[in-house]
DNA sequence: GTGAAATCAAATCG
DNA sequence: CCGATTTGATTTCA
């Protein structure tokens, strides 16, 4: 359907320009460029052919500095309109390392208010703290004016690392040190200070790297990655020319319910300016045609592109918000009206430029089906889960009519034969209702190297060479927050036919990124079977082997010191090698396809049963990842001295994952 | 350059 | 679990 039309950019002419008054053309809203997944597919094989053993020389965090990292996408095709800001935020001098906390915590006790506070303040939290900050940036000059995918999802794999890591060390303090409260504004304001951040310069239109349908969880990371560059605020404009208020232009807004907006039509919005609430000193009054306001204003009459984010309370988590970038609007027209205050309110009609995928349309479809199942098109089945799991799981195909995947049995965990008993009975906690982060006696926790391995909302913090759950002999309660993997998934599944790959897994939800998406299940078995003649690699599928290369990558926050021993910081830790066939039975993770740039990580999980423990392999987000995408991981690589291989030819398989790096092939 | 005002947050409290 | 309140950071503007 969207095919042949970039999916970020609108094609010129494609709008009633007659609404133009008084200025030429802009010149951003004439190029059309290829975009990442519509470009050309690109192939390569990994650089010294199949993995030796140990794991391969990846790391996207510290690759070479300063060059860019995929030359080519999109860069420079908005340098015409976009402008540098002179001061949108003071970047510390590019100093030696180390001595940057200094200089920032200098930077804030410059404040009037913090001086006091901090006085009193353990050096340990101030310590723990500045250890955070003791990275390498990694992003050049021109990487922090103008980003590309790569960059966007890199910055913001590094702020949300560091937002677990300060969110853990914040639960894990019970004392009221302030230190480490609003983690997401502490870990942004780190990355600013060290000047990990992308797209800084303002640009009307697209922002290259960033998606439309792209999903968001703090308004922190909007400014990140340059979509949006207002802290609060829901308007961000622009100067043109020299800087009157009067010649700015709206480049982008945020609607997220803050005011009375109309925003039900997934094409058009109707936005209130800003201005005019009351507060605790002050009446409701007029809104006034100044700062923001005028700014849409001179939008509506220089007809620009308007980029338009709509934010909305997460459904998983009440307390906080999503926000989805929904694409280029345009402002059609403006009037006043009284709100419900009897106070004149200004109003924007805001139209979405045609061309577009779909992002807020996408919410709404889910929305109806959710209250209304029978109103997915292609619906095979509710449940394929027959209820095993809390959560239905919706079968679909709505490509072609097949009537679903081959016959297995649902399980939602994973089954050992008897032999397989894996270590030795383990003696649960102390704990009397939850275990609580903080708790040094809580031998889970200590378990876990001291660390509450999920932060409150059950998102994961570290990837970790091995996480123990609390387990039955615990007499924590079932809700204790060190019981994720065991208690089930908590998003609504999709299994869905692909056009080309089978049948894949996707969400109705949005994922944040460290969610528990689900366990591998299945029956563990010793060996992959021997190939029989005949059999076309069969064997290979619906398995997961612990024994495979994979590719390793960085999820946790790094700091310096954390690099050097870069090797080991994210290697697992298993007990012995783990088979898990889901042929004859097994849960949704059978159906998650391989991709050699996933949205999705593996992490085993240990907890104890019946006095044993036993091993489990556990899925989690690795990025935010919107609702209807497919979710993959990387299924790794055989080694070259397992049974699994010996016929390497055998199983292999062409990708079309379409990713950049894609490997090629896979297993 | 400084400080205060404004801001479609986010966390906490009751 | 919800609304109200508090806490709070950043940008803009006088």
């Amino acid at each position: 359907m969207e095919g042949g039309v970039a999916r970020n950019s609108v094609p010129p002419n494609s709008f009633d320009k007659s609404k133009v008054l008084d200025v030429k053309p802009l010149r951003s809203l004439l190029p059309v460029f290829p975009e990442a997944p519509n470009g050309p597919p690109f192939v390569c094989a990994p650089p010294n052919g199949p993995f030796p053993t140990g794991f391969s020389p990846f790391f996207p965090f510290s690759g070479p500095q300063g060059s860019p990292l995929t030359p080519g996408l999109n860069q420079n095709l908005f340098n015409s309109t976009a402008m540098p800001i002179r001061s949108f935020r003071a970047e510390p001098p590019p100093a030696s390392n180390g001595e940057n906390v200094q200089s920032s915590n200098k930077r804030k006790s410059v404040g009037p208010s913090s001086v006091k506070k901090k006085v009193k303040r353990s050096n340990d939290s101030e310590l723990a703290l500045a250890a955070l900050t003791n990275f390498k940036p990694g992003i050049s000059a021109a990487e922090k004016d103008d980003g590309n995918r790569e960059l966007v999802e890199n910055v913001l794999m590094r702020f949300e690392a560091l937002r677990r890591k300060l969110s853990q060390m914040e639960d894990a303090k019970e004392s009221h040190s302030d230190i480490f409260k609003r983690a997401n504004l502490k870990a942004g304001n780190i990355m600013f200070t060290k000047g990990v951040r992308t797209n800084g310069k303002k640009r009307i239109g697209a922002v290259p790297g960033v998606e439309i349908g792209d999903i968001f969880l703090f308004r922190m990371e909007l400014i990140l990655i340059g979509l949006h560059s207002q802290s609060m605020a829901g308007i961000d404009f622009m100067p043109m020319k020299a800087d009157i208020e009067g010649e700015r232009v709206a480049i982008s807004i945020v609607s997220s319910g803050g005011y009375e907006d109309n925003a039900e039509d997934p094409d058009v919005l109707v936005y209130t300016g800003q201005g005019g609430n009351a507060s605790a000193d002050k009446e409701a009054s007029d809104q006034k045609l100044v700062r923001g306001n005028i700014a849409l204003e001179r939008s509506l009459h220089r007809a620009n592109e308007v980029r338009v984010i709509r934010g909305f309370k997460d459904a998983t988590h009440q307390t906080s918000k999503v926000y989805v970038y929904d694409g280029l609007y345009k402002v059609q027209e403006s009037w006043m009206e009284k709100g419900k205050t009897g106070c004149n309110m200004f109003k924007y009609k805001l139209v979405r430029l045609p061309g577009q995928t779909g992002a807020f349309s996408t919410w709404k479809s889910i929305r109806k089906w959710k209250e209304d199942p029978s109103s997915r098109d292609g619906l095979i089945l509710p449940d394929l889960t027959s209820g095993a799991e809390s959560i239905p799981v919706s079968l679909v195909n709505e490509v072609n009519d097949e009537k679903g995947p081959a016959y297995f049995t649902y399980v939602s965990t994973v089954k050992y034969p008897k032999s397989f008993k894996l270590v030795q009975p383990s003696y649960g906690c102390n704990c009397r209702d939850a275990c609580q982060a903080g708790n040094s006696n809580c031998s889970c926790i200590q378990k876990n190297g001291g660390d509450f391995p999920y932060i409150t909302t059950g998102i994961l913090a570290c990837r970790m060479p091995m996480i123990f759950e609390c387990g039955s002999s615990c007499p924590c309660f079932r809700n204790c927050k060190n019981r994720v993997l065991q208690t089930g998934f908590k998003v609504h599944f999709e299994v869905f036919k692909t056009r080309d790959k089978g049948w894949g897994l996707r969400s109705w939800d949005p994922i944040r990124a460290g969610t528990f998406i689900c366990e591998y299940a299945g029956e563990v078995i010793e060996k992959i079977k021997e190939k029989a003649d005949g059999d076309d690699g069969e064997n290979n599928d619906y398995v997961f082997n612990t024994n495979r290369v994979y590719e390793s990558f960085k999820w946790n926050h790094e700091t310096e010191s954390a690099e050097e021993r870069s090797d080991t910081s994210e290697k697992f830790d298993i007990p012995s090698p783990l088979i898990i066939s889901s042929k004859n039975s097994g849960n949704i993770a059978r159906f998650m396809n391989h991709s050699c740039s996933p949205n999705v990580f593996w992490q085993p999980i240990m907890y104890e049963h019946n006095n044993e423990a036993f091993l489990h392999i556990a899925f989690f987000a690795k990025k935010h990842i919107p609702p209807m995408t497919e979710l993959t991981y990387d299924y790794g690589i055989p080694r070259s001295d397992e049974t699994e291989s010996n016929n390497m030819e055998h199983g292999k398989k062409k990708c079309l994952c379409g990713s950049p790096k894609c490997r090629g092939y896979f297993y």
